[in-house]
DNA sequence: ATAGTAAGTTCCACAATGGAACGCACAAGG
DNA sequence: CCTTGTGCGTTCCATTGTGGAACTTACTAT
């Protein structure tokens, strides 16, 4: 399988990681949700190849994740800023947090803390269920399929 | 910077990313949590190279998310399962279910649908606050410096 | 004997990557 | 105007990573 085709797949962890599944784009988002916006900056904060950074970049723009904005018109200067698309891969970082902060704790504790302005408390994400809003447990989940594969095994069926 | 220095990076996405951050280690790991235990079946399933699986499962099992299992003596064969450290991964993979359903739906809606045994509803995994349990939005989250990163700070102070 | 099964390993052509150097359009300073 | 600096890329090439097919090992089953 290539990166093209995990689009295609009918999955939506393929789907999702056809757009941040390497290994610079969730730094970049990173830096992104820390308010870094420029070419330099990510350029610099991160230590990826120039090249590298123009190709992720350009590649988060065409998937509607970044947009540029027009930050100075002479020479024409272009910031990146997270989309409300973008924006919503906040959860995905979160958890990826909270499980680096668990699970790979080097001894001297976690590099970030968070507070949350709602209550004021420093906290820690957990996941729940959107009916009944109890914490989600993986063994407490039936997967079913939906109608995304139905549609693709009529597709196939029929040719 | 290469695979090997995201590990000791002082950021929790950096250092999950060195466990999760490339093509096929997620793909194996929804396998996975959808029982998938063996290499013949990852590999058949995934379409990834032989060569490659072997690799990422002893990677895999030298972090500590997956450990093998013996299910045979003679000859001895051996399944890979998940361990706590890889159940814990849930929330992200659910996380990445979520955000792949909303964007990246081909017009034929999700490919899986998920009952939570809890409350019997078809559901949508949120995220929340640990403290108050209210919904998390990005612009109410203080990020703060942790102690972890205070003691990289020291450490490179003095030498 | 022969074929089959499960779990890898070896090998090689091809693709992806990092890093350094270069290009371009303009601004500011002398 | 000539030089230097800045921001954002692109080009080039040696090194590294990857996919895919064939091979290996140790058994079981016919």
């Amino acid at each position: 399988m290539r990166w093209e085709e995990l689009q295609e797949e009918t999955c939506s962890v393929a789907r999702t990681l056809s757009v941040i599944g390497d290994r610079w784009t969730l730094l970049i988002l990173r830096d992104a949700f820390l308010r870094v916006r420029r070419f330099e900056d990510f350029q610099k904060k991160l230590g990826i190849s120039r090249h590298r950074l123009s190709e992720r970049l350009k590649k988060l723009v065409a998937q509607g994740v970044l947009k540029k904005v027009e930050y100075q018109s002479s020479p024409p200067r272009y910031e990146y800023r997270l989309t409300e698309k973008g924006l919503d891969l906040y959860p995905i970082i979160m958890m990826m947090v909270r499980w680096g902060d668990k699970w790979m704790d080097d001894g001297n504790g976690a590099p970030m803390v968070y507070k949350h302005q709602g209550c004021g408390e420093y906290f820690v994400p957990e996941i729940s269920c959107s009916e009944c809003h109890e914490p989600l447990k993986p063994r407490e989940v039936m997967p079913e399929f939906g109608p995304g594969t139905l549609a693709a095994r009529r597709r196939k069926k029929n040719g």
